[in-house]
DNA sequence: TATTGTTATACTCTATAACTATA
DNA sequence: TATAGTTATAGAGTATAACAATA
């Protein structure tokens, strides 16, 4: 695959690369995972940018949706499920708190731990999150078909485990 | 699809979810960028790992690995290619450099600028690397046949931009 | 004036140790 | 002792402004 090159051959392209030849990463497109991080990137850098509009991040967005699918639940339960450190859930919540979308209440039987609620707010503002990454994955994905994209997640979901699949 | 739910019934859940029940991220799975950013974490974890055996970074392994590819070029042509900003690349180069794998050198055309040229220890550890990455991509993707790895391979392509497809 | 490489800086994300209050 | 939440901190990764040397 590799050609072997003599110290000729190599210092003749050192040579035209001083011109200013095209350069490119084509050796690390060999790579699938490769592909795998620029997918990636691109869909989180436009999903990031649409969540602007409803002034959430990623993950304060992901902290909040699962606040209201799981009302109630603590922050040692949130950190586990969205795989965060605890420490860094602390400022998230703050601010979420900050702006009414969520409560933090003292469990009364555990008064170590405090149960997570949205505000009626909060609900709201999920909801809208929601309909914009909708949005975001209809124009994101949008070269590919509905099948393509269900073969996508099938392939996705078999590569990174805890997935079942 | 969402169930309407009276305030009874996400009380009931609330209490519930002191007792310590099950959470999950379910509401999130529901979006192919999530299983894509799944995907892609674990993938990177996985050659960030491999990498260190070769006492390599992602980022010093593709610019070692380019500065191969394209012995002579520049700077600037690098942090285009590997679409990074020029200001990142300089302490990265520095420790190329300080582990004699690259040399810059004046180009005399052009005294602003420096010519990049991989080392031989540098072109050997390139080659190790990239050993260590298909070794990495063999175990990583060893559940996907290598007709899913091509459809997967195709399927990428044709959501991020410039890949051609 | 514009460009190459550089410095300084800042912001986000992530990870760890250690504290407090409870259990 | 162990656990829940917190504080402080440190390390990557990434982004921008501004400078010196050169074009």
């Amino acid at each position: 695959m590799a050609q072997v090159e003599t110290d000729d051959s190599k210092m003749n392209r050192t040579a035209d690369q001083d011109i200013g030849e095209a350069v490119d990463d084509a050796v690390l497109r060999r790579f699938l995972g490769h592909h795998l991080r620029r997918a990636s990137n691109f869909v989180q850098s436009d999903l990031a940018r649409s969540l602007k509009d409803v002034d959430l991040r990623m993950i304060t967005m992901s902290v909040l949706t699962v606040i209201v699918e799981h009302r109630g639940l603590r922050q040692s339960q949130l950190a586990d499920a969205l795989q965060i450190e605890r420490p860094n859930l602390v400022s998230i919540l703050d601010e979420l708190e900050d702006r009414k979308l969520v409560e933090r209440t003292r469990v009364p039987t555990d008064r170590r731990a405090y149960a997570l609620t949205p505000t009626a707010a909060g609900e709201a503002l999920a909801a809208k999150a929601s309909q914009a990454v909708r949005a975001h994955e209809d124009r994101v994905f949008a070269r590919l078909s509905a099948s393509e994209r269900s073969s996508l997640q099938d392939l996705l979901m078999k590569v990174y485990p805890g997935a079942e699949g």
